[in-house]
DNA sequence: ATTGACTCCGTACCTAGGTACATAACTTAC
DNA sequence: GTAAGTTATGTACCTAGGTACGGAGTCAAT
């Protein structure tokens, strides 16, 4: 699991140079560099990695990946609002999301009842 | 509703320049200029932007959200399948979501319990 | 002991999604 | 009818999130 940087960057699946870039943003800390060899990134930086990219999937950004790496990071009763807060967002978003999935299943099944031609008004399906 | 294009960017709150930036992109269409006096802005323009600045908040790139208003704008029978693929889209990422949800809410319950200093490992969370 | 692959480091470049001018023409309010 | 506010148009610039590249050093296999 740890290994040096193109190695942690293939288990992965990104590329060297995303490393090296979140190394500067300050998200993963760079292991020394031994006097010999290489640097050897450990098993918690691919993990740190991984959560990232996933955390990025689900729509956060880098700065506020930062501010879910710190709930890690820190003690609880310190970051007990922030993850409070994000989870607002998520419920937000998921509402958000229902009301576009019924829009599209709508719209999907107006397809097959074929009613009309112009159909399936799905703009409005998220206004507020 | 409609209006000028200031008057309209205010009702929406972004800037003209963002709407002209929509205009050029394609995503809405540029009203015609009257001979006397400037464009006038109609009330789906209005709700289009809208419904492409809430599709980017759900995370939804201005790329896909031109695929998103095709299904508004076009007849059934052409867009079923586009709608279909659209909707696992939206449904992969409520299931994400729901990881997401459920990690802040495990999170935020080791907080209230508030067991040790060094808590709360919600990088494990989302690990595969 | 040298070739090929990889690391290290810095800087440059790229796409997406805007934002900020500059300038001219037009409109509205006074 | 003139000053202040908008629009129209084009071009330049900005941030986020990378990606590519050049050159020097390092390592492993033959």
């Amino acid at each position: 699991m740890s290994g040096t940087i193109s190695k942690i960057a293939k288990q992965i699946g990104i590329n060297t140079e995303t490393v090296r870039f979140y190394e500067r943003k300050g998200l993963i800390k760079q292991p020394v560099k031994p006097v010999q060899g290489y640097r050897i990134y450990p098993v918690e930086t691919v993990n740190r990695i991984r959560f990232i990219k996933r955390s990025q999937e689900l729509g956060f950004t880098l700065h506020e990946i930062e501010g879910l790496l710190s709930l890690n990071d820190n003690p609880c009763h310190q970051v007990e609002a922030l993850a409070k807060k994000k989870l607002m967002a998520v419920q937000t978003k998921q509402a958000d999301l229902q009301l576009l999935e019924t829009a599209l299943l709508d719209h999907i099944a107006q397809c097959q009842r074929n009613e009309d031609e112009s159909c399936c008004p799905i703009i409005d399906s998220l206004q507020p």
